[in-house]
DNA sequence: CTCCCGATAT
DNA sequence: ATATCAGGAG
């Protein structure tokens, strides 16, 4: 079967196993997306909303982030790990936020690029949930479920990216990155995938050879 | 390629 | 003990 029909039986499936599949991070504005999508880097969002619960009571804007005392901001986000790059990421990010961009969060992929911290993944999750700008968001879910399942063979999450483009409708591409993320956390794990539980199976390479290791 | 890095599931 | 978690930079 061509990708393209199977990405569109996929799609089905998951529109009714996820149907309010969404951003899991909890967030009130841009900037607080974008500060709370840096932070979760190699780190579950729920450990994420934990620290920014408190974090967006204490600094309330740009300038808060921008003026923090950065050791005190380390200890604020510690939990999340790789705490002194995200610190000194996203205090920088709002001193650019202030002085290039007014202190608003740019609506666009190349401003986003520039920000420190900010890679592909994080730049489309806060153009599609803060915009509405259709973006697909290759994290660690996004890239294993393509491979397994056989959308891209490619391993660089750009070149995912680009392969996931081609093949899904691109008013999709925001709902489908959070679909795979939610089918990848329930079933499709990554250290033991629950292929005996697996609503699309049929339409998933490594699936169908697993298929005689189900018992 | 390596490094950054804490919390949790297995 | 080790792999993994909505990665990014040098």
């Amino acid at each position: 079967m061509e990708k393209k029909e199977r990405v569109k039986k996929i799609m089905q499936i998951f529109d009714n196993d996820y149907e309010d599949a969404k951003c899991t991070l909890d967030y009130k504005n841009p900037l607080q997306l974008l500060i709370s999508t840096q932070l979760a880097a190699q780190c579950t969002d729920e450990r994420v909303n934990i620290v920014t619960e408190k974090l967006y009571k204490k600094y309330k804007n740009a300038h808060d982030f921008a003026n923090a005392d950065l050791k005190e901001l380390e200890n604020d986000i510690r939990s999340t790990g790789f705490f002194r790059n995200k610190a000194k990421n996203i205090k920088e990010t709002c001193r650019i936020l202030i002085e290039k961009h007014n202190g608003e969060v740019p609506d666009n992929l190349e401003d986003l690029l520039k920000l420190p911290g900010v890679g592909r993944k994080t730049a489309n999750v806060v153009l599609g949930n803060a915009f509405a700008i259709p973006g697909i968001v290759v994290d660690t879910h996004a890239k294993r479920l393509s491979n397994r399942i056989g959308l891209s063979c490619n391993t660089d999450p750009e070149k995912i990216e680009f392969d996931l483009m081609k093949i899904v409708p691109k008013e999709s591409w925001t709902k489908f990155s959070h679909q795979l993320v939610f089918h990848g956390r329930s079933v499709c794990k990554a250290r033991k995938p629950d292929c005996k539980n697996c609503n699309i199976l049929e339409y998933c390479n490594f699936g169908q050879s697993q298929k005689e290791n189900i018992q």
